[in-house]
DNA sequence: ATTGGATATGCAGTATTTGCATATAGAAAC
DNA sequence: GTTTCTATATGCAAATACTGCATATCCAAT
């Protein structure tokens, strides 16, 4: 499923526009992503936990060519499913 | 930031009562786990990819007693950042 | 409808993560 | 206020992520 039929499915859940519904999830990703960026993690009940994890520099290596090389420090965004969620897929 | 703190901000950006911000964000939660449920994966552009991922059996360790127990196959959700939001927080 | 951009795949080897049991502390939900 | 949920911490084996890069596919926006 892909962004566009999520939003129709959305549209048709929450009876509104197309055009509405893309707006109101745009403003819930951006919501996240806004306290994702101040360095706060995000925790939803029942769903799960958005935070950043930040990632050291190590040394990587080209499986082309083998050579070794250097992978900077980075940080990425990590999703912690919630104990709920688990258990729905595990039964 | 908890759940009951992004509903407030929802509540404000997008102009609906607490009550509705909270109901239209679980309607997205929902869809999104319904989808999931399905074996299907959810692809959100500029957001990041919610899928399923098996877990094959393996050894584990009860950490307290250290014996060795056996962890069945499972599942979980994985998020997979967009490419766009990996940027965000390395620059 | 076309096109540009984003993502999936495969590869090799190493670094990192995972997940086990369990109690407790702290937070959140009702 | 009470009850449910989640983070944390522990040691350790095995699964998995990550890297560059080319190709194929797929999506989003024009």
């Amino acid at each position: 499923m892909n962004k566009k039929q999520l939003i129709a499915k959305l549209s048709g859940s929450l009876n509104l526009s197309k055009a509405d519904a893309e707006r109101t999830f745009d403003t819930i990703t951006n919501t996240i992503l806004d306290a994702l960026k101040g360095d706060d993690s995000v925790k939803i009940a029942g769903f799960g936990t958005y935070k950043v994890a930040k990632r050291k520099a190590r040394v990587g290596r080209n499986p082309r060519t083998g050579e070794q090389i250097q992978i900077a420090a980075s940080q990425k965004v990590k999703f912690l499913p919630a104990k709920a969620l688990k258990e729905v897929f595990n039964k």
